[in-house]
DNA sequence: GTTGATGCAAAATGTTTGCACATCC
DNA sequence: GGATGTGCAAACATTTTGCATCAAC
């Protein structure tokens, strides 16, 4: 049994778009988004993350299930892909407060601090018209040392 | 044997480079960096794509040395690793001419388009320094459908 | 009851590594 | 000649998939 959550009675954003399409609400989806909803917005968690989180919350899904459900909640535009770390994708909330952010990445430990920036949004903007391109986002990826790090 | 090159009696950078660390320049690592410099500097290679280029010119190196070889020449700074596609990192040759450049990506095709921005290198400048961090490198990916796609 | 989802284990990718042999300097 | 590099095959890590069973609707 997974445990309750306050989406039992109220119909969530999820359920909603999930029926929209057919889809079905599970305890497991339900689970992997109250998990990134609960962390806050500004973490990055891996597959594996995901499913050592939801172990150690006492909810087992298997990996399988954990890699279609993010799949499915990036389509669903739940969830952001993230590609800046060696060695799996990363994943995180899209917000709606934060829409087009941008991360500041330590090469040597990973440290990830998020930054926005108009400019950059713009710029992104106008390369995608230049070009006759209908932009979707764009990401700001900052390679550098940390200072711990230096 | 590997086929001859201009560099055979001159004296490449990466050559020069190479020694300089007590490293080797052998005919796989010239026959790598020559690809990437007849190809020219927009394309982006994975290392897959490298070994069937390769093959082509009759040339054959093993993935294993592909793979060494990669990392080796972004370490000395004679290629980019970028991060936007599925499917394993590609590479690029890095231009003095086109130092910090940005990609616009179609999500559909994978089509790619290059540009470069004032106001974006200096966003990244800024969020780094206002970190702490030490930049190495900015690079905005923008996710976006290019209009045969759309 | 029907269809879509899960779990498991196996397969498919992409990348790295240990070791014997070859090659650069 | 000695250290470094290559190729091969095996190991690894991450992600996907086939299939029987389960559960949402």
């Amino acid at each position: 049994m997974l445990g309750s959550s306050p989406y039992d009675r109220i119909g969530s954003p999820l359920e909603a778009g999930l029926h929209q399409e057919g889809r079905r609400l599970t305890p497991q989806r339900r689970k992997v988004l109250e998990l990134f909803e609960n962390i806050g917005s500004g973490m990055h968690l891996s597959a594996e993350d995901v499913h050592h989180q939801l172990l150690e919350a006492n909810t087992r899904v298997s990996l399988a299930t954990i890699y279609r459900t993010l799949r499915l909640l990036v389509e669903m535009g739940f969830l952001h892909e993230l590609e800046l770390s060696e060695g799996g994708h990363r994943f995180e909330l899209s917000s709606r407060d934060h829409p087009d952010h941008h991360h500041l990445v330590c090469v040597r430990c990973g440290r990830t601090e998020e930054f926005e920036s108009e400019n950059v949004v713009e710029a992104g903007r106008k390369a995608a018209e230049r070009n006759g391109f209908e932009l979707i986002e764009s990401t700001l990826n900052v390679r550098a040392v940390c200072p711990s790090c230096q």
